[in-house]
DNA sequence: GTTAGGCGGTACCGATCGGTAACATCGGGT
DNA sequence: ACCCGATGTTACCGATCGGTACCGCCTAAC
């Protein structure tokens, strides 16, 4: 009977030893079930289930289900940031290896099977246009589409701007087309972005 | 008191004379707020006060809400088609003058104010992958995409296909990224398509 | 004039929604 | 041994959802 350590009460020898605490299990599957079914319908008793808890506890750590939608869009936002700051850390003095590694993940992201577009895209869809997660979508856009000039002008290209605006354009417009049933269009976005990246215009070294 | 024609019952001496049936109110008003509240945020109830008639009406024209929504989508898809029906009925014998339009046509959509995206789209990312109108979505999307490339290959561009493909997705990622906040990069969408256009290589003439 | 059908109005149904109250229980810290 | 904070459980609330039954009215056709 050597009871384990575990981290909540019940289920005391199951191996649900390294089980999250609650808030990050609700915002974890929130985040699953916001995504696979759409914000509205998923219900906070479904989430509170799915997490192994109850509506109760959901309520102790998010105000309303609002909140928790602010958070899920602060989540894919962080998860968004994460991928550009591994990217420059992966490769802080090259430019060209970076570019190449973005473009691998998008390559990654754009393959992927059970593909749902972009969740905060898609959150925008959903949300009002004055629901307070709208402006967390609409900043981590516009920090994407910044990232990209940046990418583009460590790339020494010509004119990152509106390049930047073109890549971004191609790569959501990708996104958006998977789950509206033309892949064919998105499954070339790579091979569109290796070419354009290959073409434009860049500054002469030095 | 002469009591002129009338449509419908009540409401004898006013002004909506010309009032379509309701039916018809019915599926405008229902295009109107699915489109700028999202459709699962509309009631059926506020769709029939909005077309000035009752609930029992509009289930006697409709047999459910995702019947009502089907007609949204086929409504919607038919008005997509119109566009390029008119396109070719405007300048039958003359590509180039049809490129030209339609690159006015996406300017007049992506500059218009209050854009709240591709309608269409945004149904897809509300509806259940299995919802009897994402099979009417993609179908339009599939023709949206079929007359690019024909309205390419008509214009004697060497490869209309991956043309068409750019096309389309840089017009969907302008139009999903307006309502993210992101209009600086769809707003350069209409000099991309022109540059595009313009720089992609073409047939000789004969 | 009569009839039949489309329409408006109201009241209602069961289900589900987001959100809360009250209480039992368990754990770790002192 | 004690207590306190976090969690689990149950029941409940008002509001709204999609959908229906019933009745009365008006119009159009015959």
């Amino acid at each position: 009977m050597n009871k384990t350590i575990v981290r909540n009460g019940r289920n005391p020898e199951a191996l649900d030893a390294l089980a999250p605490p609650p808030r990050e299990r609700i915002l974890a599957v929130a985040c699953d079930l916001f995504y696979r079914n759409g914000i509205h319908a998923v219900g906070v008793e479904a989430i509170a289930e799915a997490a192994r808890t109850n509506k109760m506890t959901l309520y102790r750590h998010f105000k309303s289900k609002d909140d928790l939608v602010v958070e899920y869009a602060r989540k894919l936002a962080a998860a968004g940031d994460a991928v550009w700051l591994k990217l420059a850390a992966d490769h802080p003095d090259n430019p060209e290896k970076r570019l190449a590694a973005w473009v691998d993940h998008v390559e990654e992201i754009v393959t992927s099977n059970a593909e749902r577009g972009c969740a905060l895209a898609n959150a925008a869809v959903e949300l009002q246009p004055g629901h307070p997660a709208r402006a967390v979508i609409e900043a981590y856009k516009h920090r994407k589409r910044d990232h990209l000039v940046k990418l583009f002008r460590a790339a020494r290209y010509r004119d990152p701007e509106p390049l930047a605006d073109e890549v971004f354009l191609l790569f959501e417009g990708a996104r958006i087309s998977i789950q509206c049933g033309s892949r064919g269009p998105a499954s070339r976005l790579v091979a569109m972005l290796r070419d354009l990246l290959a073409k434009a215009p860049r500054k002469a070294r030095g």
